[in-house]
DNA sequence: GTGGTCTAGACCACT
DNA sequence: GTGGTCTAGACCACG
């Protein structure tokens, strides 16, 4: 896993969002094994317990499961993925809606523009 | 003007992007003078020089001009401004498309989230 | 390379030409690497930054191309070169060309004297 | 008058030739009485001593006549004078001529590059 | 080793 | 005061 840290919100946040982005994007499957928080911690340069409070904090959400002994898993629970990529898709959208709307343009505007970036890819 | 660094690109470049990100929404109006450069540096906490070539590039892409003695002014050419804010709205839609389609979205299925995130608005 | 600097120009403009006139004179030929940023500061003694400058702009203008950790060289471009041979011989000539219609020659008085001073060498 | 020193060549030389140049452009015509040597140096901010060997040196070269209690004067012989502009014509031409055989040109190329340059201006 | 960026501080030309 | 150039010296990313 590669993050490239923010300096301004709090590490565990960006590893939670990241670990999202990866359930999201279908890298990460149900069921799956993780990485081990010592190993994640060592590949990304952060200290344990921060990993630590990010997959406790994503336990609690119930998007990972911890086996003690086993190690920590992404939830058998389809749903709660499919839940994931709704919220991040609603997230990526509105921000860039809030951004397009601080540039001045309306939401009909918005919609034309979108809709002719779009074409080309059809 | 306040700008969060981001450490991992040149600073320079980060504050022509702040620039040209005002003169989208509009904050910069054609004509007007900017911050002299070493008001600008103290208030973003960078050295001169760093201000100094952010401004100089900005003025080699036509979109500020300096005059010495004077100060650092935004282009009087109203295409020029234009083309800042159609290449930031252009740049601002392809990221989230690029986004949306690594979470393994259709562009049909982008267009019609979009479309639903705007009804609200409309 | 050896300048003389003229004490009233910025120095970069000079290496800038320096570089352009050796290219025009094939002394520098297309895909050839040039003397390292360092290395050319020390040898006419200027700043390192000052030559890293003049690289810069030189790259802008398609002339050099630098590769980190590699060095700079000629473009390989041949056409941009041959640009650079023309626009010497343009400015060389209009240079010329007003300076003797101040001293009152008419064109054909010009034509007649710089014919005169060729068949020598023909 | 107004001279950018060279820093390469001696003071009184660049001011000889100003005053040649001034001469075969037809500012300076026979019979004129030229600035006082205290004004000329106070004006180009140089040492009397300089402007005064100047002035000496065109006086040897039969260019200038001093007349004691009067000031300094272009001299009257009109050959002098055509033999000045005659001169200075040849070594601008030659100095062209030289710049573009280094770059490469032969004689017909040059006379083909200045007629064409000069057709503009017929 | 290479180029690229940045800071600190100086001096210049222009208004 | 303004922008423009330059030096000295540092640190980084790349190969």
């Amino acid at each position: 896993m590669k993050i490239i840290f923010d300096e301004t919100r709090p590490i565990y946040l960006q590893i939670m969002e990241e670990i999202k982005r990866e359930i999201a994007r279908g890298n990460l499957k149900k069921g799956e094994k993780l990485f081990s928080v010592r190993e994640l911690a060592k590949d990304i340069e952060v200290n344990p317990n921060t990993v630590q409070r990010a997959y406790l904090e994503l336990e609690r959400e119930g998007i990972l499961v911890s086996k003690r002994g086993q190690g920590t898993f992404i939830t058998e629970e389809e749903k709660v993925i499919e839940n994931i990529k709704r919220e991040l898709t609603e997230q990526i959208i509105m921000k860039t809606v809030k951004e397009l709307i601080s540039l001045g343009f309306s939401p009909r505007e918005i919609k034309e523009h979108i809709e002719k970036s779009l074409e080309d890819k059809l």
